[in-house]
DNA sequence: GGGATCATGTAATTGGTTACATGATTGT
DNA sequence: ACAATCATGTAACCAATTACATGATCCC
């Protein structure tokens, strides 16, 4: 029963062996924008990955008291991400605090909360501008089945994400009226 | 300090005294599209959000072994949620399992990816339009002020983030060509 | 009679965050 | 000398899910 994060390691493994702490760092940026995790649920995650037969790993000895160890994904550990990357993703529960936030804005003073919008607004159109950057230096799509596909295809998904963001917001702050 | 689960409860009790279990029933619809909660979570909030004097609550003798209590917002509850309201949320992690799985779709058979999509496409367009028709329902929307605004907002916002999903989802379709 | 709904709670477990602990190498 | 980076791990805690437990009333 691997959980979730399990299939998160795999999935950047998939794309070169990498210690314990070169996940935790993948696992910030770009992987952390849609599946995060500290470098203490890593590693023991990785136990138990490697009590289930999917990754492996050589030990150097390296910086630090103990061994640095290269993970990488055993024949059996490629074969269970490639199955569970179609399997339908089973849905976890919403939690949004600004939307809960905006079920209770009826009796706050609308002033306070036009500024939080404004803010959110400002946040939402800084990180779409930083994902464009970032899209504009793939030329284009890459094919699906090659590695660079993933990164591009989550960017998109969250361009979409950020402009919906965004919009909603402008939608708020016309609502709230002007400040 | 009071949990956001905790504001989720007073968001809820603002509108109406309720029992833990119509609490529980409300947190799965609508509230539930923004924040769930079981009813063992509830009870055991309740009894932080009493000890911590925002809520109070009288006891009918009700069915069950147990008496049946109806909780309220104290005038404290009442300043503590709307103070909460206006507060910058703060930002929790993404976890998008669906985002994880097209991070690694570049070495699945794009059949197979190809299907998922279009089973969460079609997901997708059933949700907005049982949102579209929900709108409809309210004729336009409710002054900021009036509660009813929090319920047609959030609903806004749901709207807007299956049409970016169900977009997206049709984007990724176009990029596995057709099947 | 039987199942759904109303109504409360506790206990066990999993998932995730934060803090603690250690220590070498590299760059300023 | 000092800070940052590399590198591993454990422990305590909090949030959330699932299972256990009880029992009355209402509708079929």
């Amino acid at each position: 029963m691997t959980s979730t994060l399990g299939f998160a390691i795999l999935s950047v493994l998939a794309r070169g062996d990498r210690t314990g702490y070169d996940l935790a760092a993948a696992m910030r940026r770009p992987v952390g924008y849609f599946w995060t995790a500290g470098h203490s649920q890593i590693h023991a995650e990785l136990q138990k990955l490697l009590g289930a037969g999917l990754v492996g790993f050589e030990a150097e000895h390296g910086p630090g008291p103990r061994d640095r160890k290269v993970y990488h994904l055993t024949a059996e550990g490629t074969r269970a991400l490639r199955e569970w990357v179609t399997e339908p993703p089973r849905e976890r529960p919403e939690r949004d605090e600004l939307v809960l936030k905006t079920y209770a804005s009826w009796l706050a003073e609308p002033e306070l909360v036009r500024r939080m919008f404004a803010d959110q607004l400002a946040a939402h159109e800084t990180r779409l501008a930083e994902y464009e950057r970032h899209e504009a230096s793939f030329g284009g799509p890459p094919a699906p089945g090659d590695p660079r596909f993933g990164n591009y295809a989550t960017l998109r998904c969250g361009m979409g994400y950020e402009r919906h963001r965004a919009e909603w917001c402008r939608w708020m702050l016309a609502q709230l009226g002007e400040g």
